[in-house]
DNA sequence: CTTTTATGAATGAAGG
DNA sequence: CCTTCATTCATAAAAG
């Protein structure tokens, strides 16, 4: 967006420029003014319009997923579910450990980013009201959660500053015995702060995007 | 999106009338203009076009989460998103898992036979330092791997140790026996609420949206 | 190729 | 806060 604007500036500039030195067929004195017609606007018009639908979409979407997930209760995976009770009345095991469902995670996640890592007691009770609306929560965990977050993230940032120039070379002198057969490329833990990088990097986009500044 | 898209067909419509009837302050009959060269205009088409691309890719990608979430287990939160598409469809796998080269286990191997169990943040470091000759690693690596290690030749111990194995029913997996020393008063949450509900409990979607703002 | 197993990594909870 | 532990998830490797 600032970019754009930016470039916006600077074109104008240099049109003015143009109107200023060498005459070109552009009227004499006149601040230059070029019309845009009703065609060009509704060129334009259609591709933004083209765009929304396609955010839209991209809302419902999201909306679907999250609902669905909301219905199948917690984590499709792991669906040992909870409490299962004998015929005769004997407990046999209870999940132990809360699991945020995604809606939660997602809540939590986004008062995390909201920056303030100061979680007050009040505000924690807060909180534990708001999801409990969307899944069996206690205010311990809601704590819990904060406190691994932060730590965990802080760890991160640590490893990822401290991954200097690693030349890591190729030193496979060893193993006489099997090497890995094949490249074995494995990249390690990438920690890569997860939170933004991941999904929206795709080469051909941003040079896009380059060529336009 | 729809509200923009709205909006600017309204002012579409206020200038052409005042184009035809109305004269305004604009100088006499003059006729709408718009300021924007062909430059300018091709500028916004071509950021536009971009938008919208990354658009479509997001969808790209939202499709193929779903689709996978169909198949395998969920893990919507924090997706770590493994497949990248490049606008030509092409997939980038990401995010492998390390795997310890033979002679790096041994040496691990070694060091934990070597009976401190405590292997501190310094020496982690000086570990992963002599490890790296002999294969790409990272210092969590290390620390994961005395972490799993360890729970792993715990659990091995128990369960050999406690080998009355009613077996009877699958039911449980360890013994609670001399798992804790304490009472282990586990799950805060579930008020046992009877029968079914379970874990479950009313999924509601239509706050969640709120929850978004 | 599909299923199973082994194990690296993620994370909720407890202790200090 | 930070560290440690226990449990769970996901996937490379092995087995079929």
């Amino acid at each position: 967006m600032m970019e754009w604007d930016k470039q916006e500036q600077q074109q104008q500039h240099e049109e003015q420029h143009n109107e200023n030195g060498n005459g070109n067929g552009n009227g004499g004195g006149v601040i230059y003014v070029k019309v845009m017609t009703d065609e060009q606007m509704e060129v334009l018009r259609k591709q933004i319009a083209v765009y929304g639908s396609i955010c839209e979409q991209l809302v419902e979407m999201h909306k679907a997923l999250t609902a669905q997930q909301d219905l199948a209760g917690v984590r499709l995976g792991n669906l040992y579910c909870d409490t299962l009770m004998t015929s005769n009345g004997h407990k046999i095991t209870a999940r132990q450990r809360w699991t945020p469902t995604p809606v939660q995670l997602q809540i939590l996640e986004r008062i995390f980013d909201k920056g303030n890592g100061t979680p007050s007691k009040q505000k924690i009770k807060e909180i534990t009201t708001e999801l409990s609306q969307h899944g069996p929560i206690s205010e311990t965990n809601v704590y819990n959660w904060f406190q691994n977050r932060r730590a965990r993230s802080k760890r991160k940032q640590l490893v990822t500053g401290s991954n200097n120039a690693e030349s890591e070379v190729e030193t496979e002198v060893e193993s006489p015995k099997e090497k890995k057969t094949k490249p074995e490329f494995h990249s390690q833990q990438i920690p890569a702060s997860r939170t933004e990088d991941i999904c929206f990097q795709s080469p051909e986009i941003s040079s896009e995007l380059h060529s336009l500044e």
